[in-house]
DNA sequence: TTTAGCACTCGTTCATGTTGAGTGCTAACA
DNA sequence: TGTTAGCACTCAACATGAACGAGTGCTAAA
């Protein structure tokens, strides 16, 4: 196991390399005022931390990195998240004590103040709409033959698309369409709504509603359309000021990788509880290989909605950005369920 | 005035400069298969050209690259837009003809396209809903004292927000504040809202709504928030791969700058005919001194809706981005008449 | 009016030398 | 036995300067 000194050493490495984001010498490590050990006693251990896949030497004659193993040690062993500021709780405040807002715009807000922050891109990826119900359904002509679909979920979700109907069809028609579906589909999970409609309703309908065939397809075709979830990024010209990117390239890579929305989603789908920390390779995508993710999720009610969360160099301040994505999921969480959640 | 072997060189460099983003030399544009002149002669004309104002020299020997009054002469007097390739012109088709979306995913889809077919930054300002008027109002009760108003206006554009209502209210309260709404603001133009809110629904409301000042408190605030318009961006990465932005500090700049939604919003608004090319310093912002914007506008029926366009290096594919800019603006206008205008 | 010839300019590239931060090893020290 | 001082060695970063060559402007000839 690693010596008292070696944790020490070990410690200032990494706090000093996230400060710089230079390699860290045996020389100004031993200048410290927490150190009181002579260079050459710190470059022993050095050597020592090195063999153990701790640290990492860019060249022969440069001071030593964390390896991502160092990182892994030192966000696991060694890291005392810390309280956010006074100031950032009020920030905080302020933008979730402004309740008139859509849904999305509260997530989107919550990215944007995530970024704001850490000065890191923060992710987050919409409400899961699967387990979803169905809380209202509504129809709203528009011109002839065309009109507005629009679901609303009962975690306040709204959606709409234009949909096509028969030019025969007469508002009253539209009147008692929306009324069976809504009596019928009320409660529903999205993800069964197109079993109901083939059952339930199109008896219904026929019974009730002249031209219902067409009616019924447009609603077929409409509500099984995939309702691919969102990522919101915000902050992504922060990814600009970190010296590790100061090559196009790399960011290129990584800003293409940010558009793989199929991608991010799985990667950021895997539900789990509290703070995850992935580190580097840990993320399994070349394009993250320099990068941490810090996540958490969020939920209204208890039930799981989302995941939110930063993306950063691997050097990156894991301490405050720790405390600052869980208090951001943590009210985040409250605000929703405030919102949406049936007492 | 210019000379004609003049201005056959100045298009040379011009399209070469394009091309290759190198400096043109005089020798390299001898050999040209349009160019008959010796080099020595294409050198006088070029220091005429420079003396003139439309080309300019990096330095003392490097070729000569167009400067803003260059480019400004080559679109205004040199350009011949090119038609779209057949390619082209199919995916569009593809794009526009999936007509089951939200008019938000129509204006995305657009941004997508344009940037996809330019390789530079898309930029779409949202349709203005100043004068857009009411189609429907709905309000759907969510959880207790909490429930979303949705707004649908003649352009097919969908807006809710979560309010807040008073525990008392039923369901049955709320049917008749919805039909009152319906039915006294239907057809008012969003701006109007506020007040015919005051004057005329809040007669109404007092004789069948019990509880109807909190009510009304919650409309009114939803109702006269502002609902600003967004600018949507496709393509941003694509400016990564521009050799004029090789420097991330340059990139950090602009893209700074295209999250300034108010600033890029004025700039954008400027209602115009056809296809309007601000060049370099012609936009009169630091951070566009080496972009080029061209833009068109969209509209429904013949209402100005919005603005949509591309943002690119000044060494831009004038001939090629003008006919794209052009043939997307068209079929979006044809395609969201098609969906929204009332016939 | 056009062109060939030539001296000149200036950024780019490459080889070379210098500097200094940092290491590893050895030997002395507590 | 653990710690430290001393010293030779390594290597990226920086500076210097020579060679190169693309391109120019000017002059004089065609």
């Amino acid at each position: 196991m690693l010596t008292d000194r070696q944790l020490l050493i070990l410690h200032a490495i990494v706090d000093d390399y996230i400060r710089s984001a230079e390699p860290v010498g045996s020389r100004s490590i031993s200048k410290r005022e927490d150190i009181t050990f002579s260079p050459a006693t710190i470059r022993n251990d050095m050597a020592d931390l090195e063999e153990l896949g701790f640290l990492e030497k860019p060249h022969s004659s440069a001071g030593r990195i964390p390896s991502q193993k160092g990182y892994r040690y030192y966000v696991d062993h060694m890291l005392m998240p810390h309280d956010l500021t006074d100031d950032e709780q009020a920030d905080m405040r302020t933008i979730f004590s402004d309740r008139m807002q859509e849904i999305e715009q509260v997530i989107q807000q919550s990215a944007r103040l995530l970024s704001n922050m850490t000065s890191y891109i923060s992710i987050v990826l919409g409400p899961e709409m699967f387990e979803a119900r169905l809380r209202s359904i509504q129809i709203i002509p528009l011109a002839k033959g065309s009109a507005i679909l629009i679901l609303v979920t009962d975690t306040g979700h709204v959606e709409n698309q234009t949909i096509q109907l028969p030019e025969s069809i007469d508002a009253s028609d539209i009147e008692r369409v929306v009324n069976i579906l809504n009596d019928r589909l009320m409660g529903v999970p999205l993800f069964k709504l197109r079993q109901k409609l083939n059952t339930e309703v199109s008896k219904v309908m026929r019974a009730h509603v002249t031209n219902y065939e067409q009616v019924l397809q447009s609603l077929q075709t409409s509500l099984t359309t995939e309702r691919p979830e969102k990522v919101f990024y915000s902050g992504k010209t922060n990814l600009l000021s970190q010296p590790e990117f100061r090559d196009v390239d790399k960011v290129r890579m990584l800003l293409n990788m940010l558009e793989e929305d199929q991608m991010m989603q799985q990667i950021l789908r895997a539900p789990h509880q509290g703070i995850q920390v992935k580190i580097g390779q840990e993320n399994n995508l070349e394009a993250f290989d320099s990068c941490s993710m810090i996540t958490a999720t969020y939920s209204i009610g208890g039930k799981h909605m989302g995941t939110i969360g930063i993306l950063g160099p691997t050097r990156m301040e894991y301490r405050r950005v720790i405390g600052v994505v869980d208090s951001v999921s943590k009210d985040l969480t409250k605000l929703l369920t405030n919102l949406y959640q049936e007492r």
